[in-house]
Parts: C-alpha cells; structure tokens; sequence
RNA sequence: GGUCCGUUCGUCUAGGGGUUAGGACACAAGAUUUUCAUUCUUGUAACACGGGUUCGAUUCCCGUACGGACUACCA
C-alpha cells in the first residue's frame, strides 16, 4: 500500500467554514492514523476572489482546532510550492502536453458567443447547454476554425482559454469510499475549460495537476465536488496517470438546523452560533464575526463535536480525544447522507470538556474575567469559586457570568423573590443572621450553617421564610450555589454586610 | 430542466431478511439539592411512500415522493 498523503485544500476566499474545518479533520485523522502526511495547499487560482488575510487565517483556525499540518503552506516540504499561484509554469506545461496529445483545444469565444450559444440551446429544447463534442464545431477554437487563424489568434493580444476534448458516449466509473461505484457516461461532461484566460488554471486542472505531482493517496472533500469527479477520472486518464490516481472520497454535507439546505453563514447569524473557527474580520466590510474559539468553545470539544457529525466509530463511545478519534477513524465509517447542524450537541461537548479540565485552567477563565473587570481575588478564593462552579458552566466566561456576585456585591435584587419573601419575619431573621456572623469570623461551612440555624430557631422562624431572602442578600437572585458554601467563600463579614446593605436598599424602595 | 447523491426518533446516529429497532443530544416526569445547576432513574419519540423478491422486509431490488449538490474563464 502506498503511503497515505493527504491534503486539505482551501480557497482564501474568506474565512474557513466550519464544514471545511471537519474537512480538514477527517484528511488529518486519516494521515495519522495511517503514519501519513497531512499537506496545505492553498488554491488561490481565482485572483478575482483573493481575500487579503485568509489564507493566515485558515492557518490560524487549523493549528488553533489542533489539525496541525505535516507539509504545505506554511510548512514547507518537498513538493513547494503549495500555492497554486506559484505553480503557473506546471499547469501550462500540462496543459500544452494535453493539447499536443489531441485532448484538449484552444477556444476564443467571448462571454457574449458563450452566452448566445446556451440561449440557442435552450431556445432548442436541450436539456443541456454545454460547450461539447456536439457543439464545439460550431464556436470559435482550434478544432473549428483554420489552422492559420488559429495561430494568428494565439499570436495576437486576443484573449483565449485552454478547453478539454472530451470523447463522449464513455462510461466513466468512479469508485468512492464513501458512496460505492458511481457511473457517468461522459456525454454529460462538457469542455471544461482548463485553462484560463488570465493563463491561470482552473480547480480541475490545478487539483489534478497537484494530487498527482504531490502524490496524494485520498482526496477526501465535500461532497459538491462529486459531480465533477468523473471529469477528474478523465483527467487522469488523458494525462496518462490513471495507475496513479488518487482514491476518492465525498463527504456529506453538513445542513441547517431547519429547514432546508447547506449550512450557511446566515443560519448561524439567525441562530445565534458561529459558523468560523476564530474571529473573522472581513477587509472588505470592515465587519467582525465572532468565531467558536472566542465564543468560549474548547478546541477539543468542538473537534470531537465534529467529528461525530457524519462519522462514527460504530460503538456507543461519545467523548472522544484526539488520538482516540485517530485510533478509531476510518473512512468506510463515514456516513452518506448529510447531517443537521445541532449546536445544542457542541454546547453539551463543550461542557463536558470545560468540567474535565483541572482547577488550574478553571481558574485561569475566572482570572481572564476578572482582570477584565478591573477586579482581582486571591488564589484561594478562585480555586473556591472555581470548584463550586464547574458542574455548572457550559462555557469559560460562565465562572463570570454566573459567579460575579463572588466578587462584586449584588446592586439589583430579584422583584419576585422580593414580592414573595420579602417582609417583616423575614428580615427579622435577616437581622439576627447578621448579627450572628458578623460575631463568628471567617469560618467553614457547616459552622456557618449551624450559626444561621441557630439564630433562626432563636426567634422561632422557619428557615423556609429566610433562606430565599438570605440568597437574596448575597446574590441578587434565586439561583446558585449551595448558600452556605457561597457564604463561606464569601466570608462571614462580608455576608453580614450584604444583608445590611440589601436591608438598606429594599426597605427604602418598599416604603 | 438535466446529471449525480441521499432518506431510521425533533437532531446526531447504531443496527440489519425474523430485534421489545439500541445509544447520545434535546424535551418531559420523578428522586437528590430548602434554590438553580449537576447527578441518578424513568418516559415521549423513528425505519418517507408504493410495488416486487421472500415463508417473512425497516433491512435486498425497482419505482414514486421528498431533500440536497452540481449544471461559470468560482472553488
């Protein structure tokens, strides 16, 4: 068996999309599992479409996903370049080669000819408009126009691209890993151009081109690409490289949420969830979209999250990590139709990563947030926070979010509880729980709940009149941590101060 | 329109000629937690339809429907 080489190769159009990230992560589990070469070529043939920045960008999203990059763009290798942009020389010497070989033609049609000719097709009631073994005789190429002219054409400044000949009435077989045998009878491919009038390729002769130099074993790809893979075949087989040719597999698309359709930017916009890996900001627009890492996704959770979005390993095994997924992958596990993107499933995984990472790395989200807010606390203290948070957050900034009345005393009170809970026994109790810990000094837990027990059962009050008021003082709201573990590490002086503070403020807005 | 691809709970999926069609997310209920969350238990919920083949089809075959991709000098 050859050794398996794989690339992922993105277009810098804009940001990568998070189809292309799970993309790039099945090449990159295949190479490992098989001990073979993960390549980043970049194919920036479309100089119309070039985005500034995106092609770091993509190197930025991948090495922060941990789909790290064995050769190519950015790592170098012996098959440099891995822009296409760079390889001009090697498309034109292909493509000469094809030409003198009878397989492909030049063609000096304008956009306007091409368009009158699908137009009298249309009029004519074929099904298909394409530029083929039927129709090229009658435009403007070298096949159809004298030999003189055509050399005057090509000697002139007249622009003119580079078409394949496609023999029609060819079955042409495909074998994909994914989707089995596919046949398309090549009467349904038409002249592909090749080559462009710009002089630069175009997909199928640069990707072809590219595989077959680089010595690619799979390519692996969406699953759009499908109907021009028999073109691909052809390609091979009139370079003379079909022993060569690369395996296939198309992988299944990933869908909206609702309703119908490939995932698109807009859907997550909609929803509420992002669709790029890391930040993006468009040069264009000047417009920032937040990615998965900035919204608080771990790496991990969101890799494994991908992984199993149209794979399996055919155990019931969820939670998986890297070199797990590497162990388990294989490209016959891979499933055929497309699958719905479910964010509530990413929040689950990130979750149950978030909880598994140690205090140390807690910690160090909480301090992020604090620091933010022009607030510090000591180690102890976040360590605490830290631990009686963590089965509760699904993202880093939740320690914050959910936590700040740890550090910052609560300035609203919650109306409903108020309403409720609120009123003169109460506060009594209040009252007297003050008083009580502000005797005690910092303490545990349970003395805490044995001093608050005690001061209630000394005026004969229930703990279910105080207790929701109590929460109240320390935290704004209803919810939280157990009370006398969020009293605690509040510290009994400064619980005794929230209740006299809260006290302050409700009886003044009651009366 | 044409070509190609697809179709199991709401979602991701397992399974496969005879199964109580399994798991996970989500949802719901109960228990724990004097709160909320976590955790645990339980529950609701699926083989698109029609023909074949077969003793038997959700599984195999063919159609239909539905969905998707492609149909550029874009990738």
């Amino acid at each position: 068996m050859r050794p398996v080489r794989v690339r992922f190769a993105p277009s810098p159009t804009g940001a990568l999309h998070i189809g292309g990230v799970r993309t790039a992560l099945y090449n990159f589990l295949l190479a490992r599992k098989h001990g073979g070469t993960m390549i980043l070529r970049i194919e920036d043939t479309d100089q119309a479409r070039y985005v500034p920045g995106a092609e770091e960008y993509i190197i930025e999203s991948l090495r922060w996903a941990g789909i790290q990059i064995d050769e190519g763009v950015g790592a170098g290798g012996t098959f440099a370049p891995y822009r296409q942009s760079e390889r001009k020389q090697i498309y034109q010497q292909c493509v000469r080669q094809l030409i003198e070989d009878g397989h492909a033609y030049y063609a000096f049609d304008s956009e306007a000819e091409l368009e009158a000719m699908r137009e009298r097709l249309k009029n004519a009631g074929e099904n298909q408009q394409h530029y083929n073994s039927a129709t090229r005789m009658s435009m403007k190429n070298s096949l159809s126009l004298p030999a003189v002219e055509v050399q005057t054409r090509l000697l002139s400044e007249d622009p003119y691209v580079v078409r394949l000949k496609v023999e029609p009435g060819i079955d042409i077989h495909l074998h994909d890993l994914i989707r089995g045998e596919v046949v398309v009878n090549s009467s349904q491919i038409d002249d592909k151009v090749l080559m462009k009038s710009d002089g630069m390729p175009t997909y199928h002769l640069a990707n072809v081109v590219d595989d077959y130099m680089m010595k690619i074993s799979h390519v692996i790809r969406g699953e759009e690409w499908l109907p021009s893979a028999p073109l691909h075949v052809l390609l091979y087989r009139y370079f003379g490289w079909e022993k060569e040719m690369p395996a296939f597999a198309h992988l299944p698309l990933l869908l909206k949420p609702d309703g119908n359709g490939k995932l698109s930017k807009r859907d997550a916009d909609r929803m509420g969830f992002p669709i790029f890996p890391i930040n993006w900001k468009d040069p264009a627009s000047g417009e920032l979209v937040k990615g998965y890492r900035e919204s608080g996704y771990l790496p991990e959770a969101l890799i494994n999250f991908l992984a199993l979005l149209g794979w399996n390993p055919g155990t019931t095994q969820e939670l998986f990590t890297i070199d797990e997924l590497i162990q388990s992958f294989t490209l016959e596990r891979i499933n055929k139709a497309g699958a719905r993107f479910d964010i509530q499933k990413a929040q689950w995984f990130n979750q149950q990563y978030l909880r598994a990472l140690p205090d140390e790395r807690l910690r160090s989200f909480l301090q992020e947030s604090l620091t933010q807010h022009g607030l510090s606390a000591d180690t102890q203290t976040t360590t605490k926070v830290v631990r009686v948070m963590r089965d509760r957050v699904t993202f880093p900034q939740d320690f914050w979010e959910q936590g700040r009345f740890f550090f910052l005393a609560p300035d609203q009170y919650d109306d409903q509880i108020v309403s409720k809970k609120w009123n003169e026994e109460s506060v009594r109790g209040l009252k007297e729980i003050s008083r009580a810990l502000k005797a005690t000094g910092p303490v545990a837990m349970d003395e805490i709940k044995a001093t608050v027990d005690k001061a209630l059962s000394g005026l004969g009050i229930k703990p279910g009149a105080v207790l929701p008021v109590l929460r109240l003082c320390m935290t704004g709201g209803s919810a939280g941590p157990d009370l006398m573990t969020t009293i605690e590490i509040l510290g009994a002086a400064e619980a005794g101060s929230r209740i006299d503070r809260a006290i302050e403020r409700l009886s003044i807005k009651t009366h």
